[in-house]
DNA sequence: GCGTTTTACGTAAACGTTTACGTTTTTATT
DNA sequence: AATAAAAACGTAAACGTTTACGTAAAACGC
C-alpha cells in the first residue's frame, strides 16, 4: 500500500529512527544523510502516517465540535471560525450534529472518546451532569460556546443580558414607548432569560410599563416563531410601536408577518433583532440588529482550546466578547416622542 | 490513563485476544466468559482504542469533507446531509474550509491522507488534475456533490442546464416577454455556463430575443453580485419585465436592489431564484425558486460513499437529484401577456 | 472408551510510528 | 597519538489493537 518510513530507511539505506529523526527535525544526523532521506522522501512520495504517530504520541492532532444543528446560520459561522483557528493550530476539525438530542450527544461524546480527540468544543445546549462527567472521564479540555454552564468550563459568548439591554434602550432612544418582546423559551438560560431579563430590566429603568403582555415566549428562535408571534403580540400591545426579537431569524419572521397584516416596517413597526446574521442585511427592510461576532467567537474558543491543549495555558479564561449595535433600515423615530 | 484492552483481560482472567473477539461479536468464547468480560469492560469503563484499530484495520472510520465555505448557507445543508448519511453509516467527518484556494486544497488533501480517511466528499470548485492525482495516490473514494469533473468520479448533483431552462419557461409562461438573466462566471462549468446556456435555450425556444445584453455575469454568486447586477441589467434591458437569477443570494440581491429602485417586486418586475436557500422563503416577498435538494444530495453523497467504502458497490453510480419549481410570491403573471 | 470433530481459549506477530538506550564513528583536547 | 567528548546512527521496546495459528478441553459418534 501505502510506503512506509520502513521502505524509506531501506531506500535511503538508514535506520527507521534516522528517518523519524529528520521527519521530525530532531538533533542526530548529518547533511549528507538527510539529503539522501528526503530524496527517498521524495521518491517514494511518502507520507507519514497520523494514526501510527497519534497512538504513541497520544494525540490525534484532532478536535470535535459539538452543534445542535450544523446548517443553521449562526452554527454555521461559528464553525468556520472554530474551522479556521483549528487549522492554524495544526488541528482537524470532526463536526457532530447532536440534533439537540440528549442520546445523540452522549453517543457522539462516546466517538470522539473513542477517537481520541485531543479536545472538544461544545456549541450545543446545555451542559447536563451527564456530559459533564463524560468531559471528566475524557481528560481533555473543553471549552463552551455560546452557551455557559455552573460547572468549571471555560466559554465564550456575549453578554447576553447587556445585548438585550441596550437593544432595549436602543429602541427607547428613538422614542418608543410601547416596546414588545418576541422571545425565546423560560427554560433557556442562555438565550431565553437573560435577554428577556435585559429587556424588562432596560423598561423599568426607563420607567416604562412592563408586564408579561409584552413579551411572547417560544420554542425556538425560527422564522416560522417570530412569524407566529407578531399576532399574538399585538393582540396583547395593539399600540405596541417597537419590537424587539430574540433572534434575527424571529424578527425576519416578525417582518414578514407585518408585511402580510399591512403594517409597515418602519414606519409603524420598528423592529430590532439579535445575532447580526448575514440575512440581516439581505431582507428588506435591512434588519437593524445586535451583532455578535459569530466567527470570531468560534475562532477564539478553537484559539484557546488549542491553547489548552497545547498546555500553554494551565487555567481556561473564559472571554465575553463584545456586541454592537449594527444600525440598518429596520428601526425608525417613533412618530409621538 | 484510560483502561486497555489489556486491563479488561487481566482484570476477567482471561486473553485480550478473547476480549477482542467479544468487543467485535466473533465466535468463540462460552456465554460464562462473555459474562465476565462484560463485567469487567463495565467496571472499569473501558472504551476501545479506534486509533489502535485504526491501525491494523486500516479503517479509520472517517471521512473528509471538502467545501469551498462552511458557512455558505448552501455548504452548510449539504454538510448536515452528509454528517447525516456518515454518521448512519458508523463514519465521522472531518471539515476542511478549502476557502476556494488551491494551495489550501492540495494542503488540506494531503492531511486527510495523513490522517488516511476512508474516503472524501469534494464539494469544491473544479477537480483539477492536480487534486485528481492525490485523489488516485489516496486510494479512496471520492465523490462530488454539486459539481462535477471530465474525471471519471461519482457526482451527486442537479442537471444545470435543466433547472436554468425551466425556470426560464416558468417566466414565459407566466407571459413574460422581455426576461434579463443575473448569471454567474463564465468559467464556472457548473453553476455558470450550465445556467446561462440553459437561460438562453429557453428563450430560443420560445422564439424570444437573445442577447448577450440578457446576461450579466459576475465572479460571485453572492448577495451583493446580484444587487450591483440589477442596474446593470436595467441598463440593458430597460423593458425587462422578469429575471432569473443564478443564485438565490444574488435574486435577493437583486430584489433589494429593486426596493431601493423603487420598483415594485413583483408588480413591475418578477424574479426567479435558484438553490431554494432558507432565505428564500424569509425575504419579502417569499422568492419563486428552482429547489435542489441540498441536504438530500449531501445525504446521498454520504451514503455513496459510505457505500463504495464497504465495497457494496464497485462502480460508483453518479445521481442527477431532481428538482423542482417552488412557487412563493415573487413573480407574478405579466400584464402584457 | 477411543478417535474425531468442535469449541474455547491463549500466544505471538503485525500495523507504522517514536524514543530511550546503546554503539560506533568522528571531532576535539592534550 | 592517546583519550575524552560529541555527533551520528542503529536496536528494540512500546503504543493498543486484531488475527492467524496452535493447543487443550469438551462434545460427539460409534
Amino acid at each position: 500500500m501505502n510506503p512506509t518510513i520502513k521502505d524509506v530507511a531501506r531506500h535511503a539505506n538508514v535506520s527507521i529512527a534516522t528517518v523519524s529523526r529528520i521527519i521530525n527535525g530532531l538533533p542526530g544526523y548529518s547533511e549528507d544523510t538527510k539529503k539522501k532521506v528526503e530524496e527517498a522522501i521524495e521518491a517514494l512520495g511518502y507520507q507519514p502516517n497520523a494514526i501510527a504517530r497519534g497512538l504513541i504520541n497520544k494525540r490525534t492532532q484532532t478536535i470535535g465540535v459539538l452543534f445542535p444543528e450544523v446548517s443553521g446560520m449562526l452554527s454555521s459561522e461559528v464553525l468556520e471560525g472554530v474551522e479556521n483557528a483549528a487549522h492554524d493550530g495544526g488541528f482537524s476539525v470532526i463536526v457532530c450534529n447532536t440534533a439537540s438530542s440528549g442520546k445523540r450527544t452522549v453517543k457522539y461524546l462516546r466517538l470522539l472518546q473513542e477517537k481520541r480527540v485531543d479536545g472538544i468544543i461544545f456549541a450545543s445546549e446545555d451542559v447536563t451532569e451527564e456530559y459533564y462527567k463524560i468531559f471528566q472521564e475524557m481528560k481533555v479540555p473543553v471549552v463552551l460556546v455560546s452557551t455557559a454552564s455552573h460547572y468549571e468550563l471555560p466559554f465564550v459568548r456575549v453578554n447576553d443580558f447587556e445585548g438585550a439591554f441596550q437593544a432595549t434602550e436602543y429602541l427607547i432612544n428613538k422614542g418608543h414607548k410601547k416596546i414588545g418582546m418576541i422571545g425565546g423559551s423560560v427554560n433557556d438560560p442562555i438565550a431565553g432569560v437573560p435577554r428577556m431579563k435585559g429587556f424588562e430590566e432596560a423598561l423599568l429603568a426607563h420607567e416604562l410599563p412592563f408586564s408579561a403582555n409584552h413579551i411572547t415566549t417560544n420554542e425556538g428562535y425560527r422564522f416560522q416563531n417570530g412569524k407566529e408571534s407578531l399576532p399574538i403580540l399585538l393582540e396583547h400591545l395593539p399600540e405596541m410601536t417597537a419590537l424587539f426579537a430574540a433572534s434575527d431569524e424571529m424578527a425576519i419572521g416578525a417582518m414578514s408577518a407585518a408585511h402580510q397584516l399591512g403594517i409597515k416596517v418602519p414606519e409603524e413597526l420598528s423592529i430590532i433583532g439579535y445575532d447580526n446574521l448575514k440575512i440581516a442585511e439581505m431582507c428588506y427592510p435591512a434588519l437593524t440588529t445586535v451583532s455578535q461576532p459569530l466567527k470570531d467567537m468560534g475562532q477564539t474558543a478553537g484559539d484557546i482550546l488549542v491553547k489548552l491543549i497545547k498546555g500553554k495555558e494551565k487555567e481556561a479564561e473564559s472571554r465575553y466578547m463584545p456586541f454592537s449595535i449594527v444600525e440598518r433600515q429596520s428601526v425608525s423615530e417613533s412618530r409621538d416622542k
